[in-house]
DNA sequence: TCAAAAAGTTAGCCATGGCTAAATTAGTTG
DNA sequence: CAACTAATTTAGCCATGGCTAACTTTTTGA
């Protein structure tokens, strides 16, 4: 049998599933570890709703728990949030250069993310890069959203 | 008293209730009616579940239904639906401009249309009409998407 | 006109994903 | 090491927005 050569990705993960992966992704990155209480303060929802979700994505194979004790994302499941992580990142700095403010982009990505298909994530990166190359038709995008 | 100059929105409305204006006010631009039977075919969705959100719409003031008959919209749903419309149009348009299959563009609108700001789409909107200005870097972008 | 078909409604159910309150476990500290 | 505190878990609840089955109203056509 020869070396797999990828991860296999879970069929398909509900809104709340991708933020809970990203947020706990986020959190090990930061403070090494992501303990309910940690995620609960992040998400900014009870201990009790992430012991349950925690416990289902357990159930799903994203993350290993253990009661009263920790939680660790599975290879799946880190495979999985670093794809959810770089969606997000990729939308706020596409909507960065646009000259967004910072609190409609949190806003706006954190709920458009969820819903963007692959082919359309390669295309706004695509295009990020190229607008990224013409600074003039930045500013004068900016300049229209200014004006209305 | 002066003459109001303009519609009063209702604060915020969910996904399912902006997908039911929408295609509400697009059954009546084509149709000339939008009944409950077409409502649900369209949705795809029970006939059941219609009845419940119209009735439901209808105290909220943004329709005015009458048991058994029929629906029109009220002048701010008939508001509501026509920017969600626009926006709907707007993503579309954008997505299209990037050379997206018409599966994917529908799809993904579907999904990130009820979570974008005005601000957003108003440099979605200066975006794509400077990208419009500039066929040659469109078409960098469209060769970038391909070569993936 | 009147019976069958189509449309609409109601009742009751389910899944998702929140919540609070109360119980339990783990950690800390005098 | 006992007791207090923080963290976690459980139980039971709620809202949203779907569903099916059964019933009622409206429309249609022989």
């Amino acid at each position: 049998m020869p070396a797999p050569t990828s991860i296999r990705l879970p069929a398909r993960s509900s809104a709340a599933v991708e933020d809970y992966l990203e947020r706990i992704l986020e959190l090990i990155n930061t403070k090494g570890y992501a303990r309910v209480v940690d995620i609960a303060q992040s998400l900014k929802i009870s201990q009790a709703s992430v012991t349950n979700m925690v416990q289902r994505l357990d159930a799903e194979g994203l993350l290993k728990y253990e009661k009263y004790r920790g939680l660790a994302l599975t290879t799946a499941g880190e495979a999985l949030a670093r794809n959810i992580t770089r969606r997000h990142q990729l939308l706020t700095d596409f909507l960065k250069l646009l000259g967004l403010d910072d609190d409609v982009i949190y806003h706006d990505v954190e709920g458009m993310e969820h819903h963007i298909s692959p082919p359309t994530v390669r295309a706004i990166e695509a295009l990020t890069e190229q607008l990224q190359r013409h600074p003039a038709l930045l500013v004068k995008v900016r300049k229209d959203i200014d004006e209305n």
